[in-house]
DNA sequence: TGTACATCAGTGAACGCGCGTTCACTGATGTAC
DNA sequence: TGTACATCAGTGAACGCGCGTTCACTGATGTAC
């Protein structure tokens, strides 16, 4: 497909009205008024509104692979023995996440919400695609992590990383809520890098706890 | 409202469907066909499907805070002076997540889907709702909450509180498919008891974590 | 060169469908006199 | 006691609406001879 203005246009506002609505609240109407185009031409270039929503994913899906790609081949240099304190295997993930700019750190948000529903939904096709997708990173993540937790037993190790990710793919995917609803209640609002220096230290903590 | 046959199986169909496909995504029409009463009956008993959401909510929340609000008032017998330690809260509130509905796990984890799907989609409306309804609990957990962490300030408190959150939401919810991916990978398996023992101290650790 | 045709992005209006909601209605039960 | 009325859970069909999708169409550009 080529990439005319009309179709970047299209995946601009698709995108973003997804992301800030979900896909089913974000009726094709509303993307095309934002986009500024014809309602048809959703259909006219992606068929439906189903591979629209797998188009937007496409695009997004590559620059985050390349992020934690590149987070794990910068971890390796560092440390060539592959050894690394927790604190420094999620103080580069905060940096590289922190780095990550605008519309792309909306992307991020999105794919978090995604990797909570690939878990939701047991049986989704959707899980087994990013399974399979980030395999590789996914193993040399976790020959990092047990380098770092050489004290847990392999079980233990297991459940501390799932409750790891759990804070941080709530917390990441709900940023804009979360962050609504300090405002509503404080008055005052953090940045989305306080956030994550606040998370650090807590994710951090939780996985050196005594047993 | 009176409990009538058809008003609590509206509500376990619209609770089971709900969690499965999400709010929007679910039809009045697979409630009640599920359910087996007709149509317009959600709209007599309920009123709207907004108000059917929220009594999803209630029902489940009404007993859990009944729980955790008698927990504390046999506490506060027992220690007068009200403070708690973030362990011996976390005590509590794990020991009254697993008494909900008899020990009915299934539908913990239905419900802690459907709280993250609140925060999640556009459903500003029922956080409100349910604090709001539940204010008095609620108060008086945040207070016990503040004053289990006199070291934090307020708003590192509320973002530790939703860390934590989303770790105990992500693993609750998926519970059942950890378990199956722990026994693919280890060839073993934890009880429920025995992953929750294990949430309880990464939390407090991470709620204890220095900044 | 001019002419005829092909291709393709984009359009305007309409289509059928499923949605939440509404409303007049039924039938069972309770109550007053 | 029988009669008339009230209440209420539940029903069947229809309503209007917004949805994704479809289709005949336009107009610009490219191409063959």
């Amino acid at each position: 497909m080529a990439h005319s203005d009309t179709v970047t246009r299209i995946l601009d506002a698709a995108e973003e009205l997804f992301a800030e609505h979900g896909f089913s609240e974000t009726s094709l109407r509303s993307i095309t008024t934002q986009a500024g185009v014809n309602l048809a031409a959703v259909n006219y270039h992606f068929g439906s509104k189903k591979a629209l929503i797998q188009a937007v994913f496409s695009r997004y899906l590559s620059p985050f692979y390349k992020m934690i790609a590149g987070s794990l081949d910068h971890y390796e240099k560092i440390k060539p023995d592959g050894v690394l304190s927790i604190e420094e295997m999620l103080g580069y993930f905060v940096r590289a996440i922190a780095g990550v700019s605008g519309g792309d750190r909306r992307r991020l948000a999105i794919f978090m919400r995604l990797l909570g529903l690939a878990y939701n939904q047991g049986q989704g096709h959707l899980r087994k695609y990013l399974q399979n997708e980030y395999k590789t990173d996914y193993e040399r993540l976790m020959v990092l992590f047990t380098n770092a937790t050489p004290d847990l037993k392999p079980e233990e190790r297991f459940w501390r990383f799932h409750f790891m990710l759990g804070s941080a793919a709530f917390t990441l995917s709900n940023m804009e809520h979360l962050r609504a609803i300090q405002k509503d209640e404080f008055n005052e609002q953090c940045t989305e890098e306080d956030v994550l220096e606040l998370l650090q230290p807590f994710l951090a903590a939780g996985i050196r706890a005594a047993k």
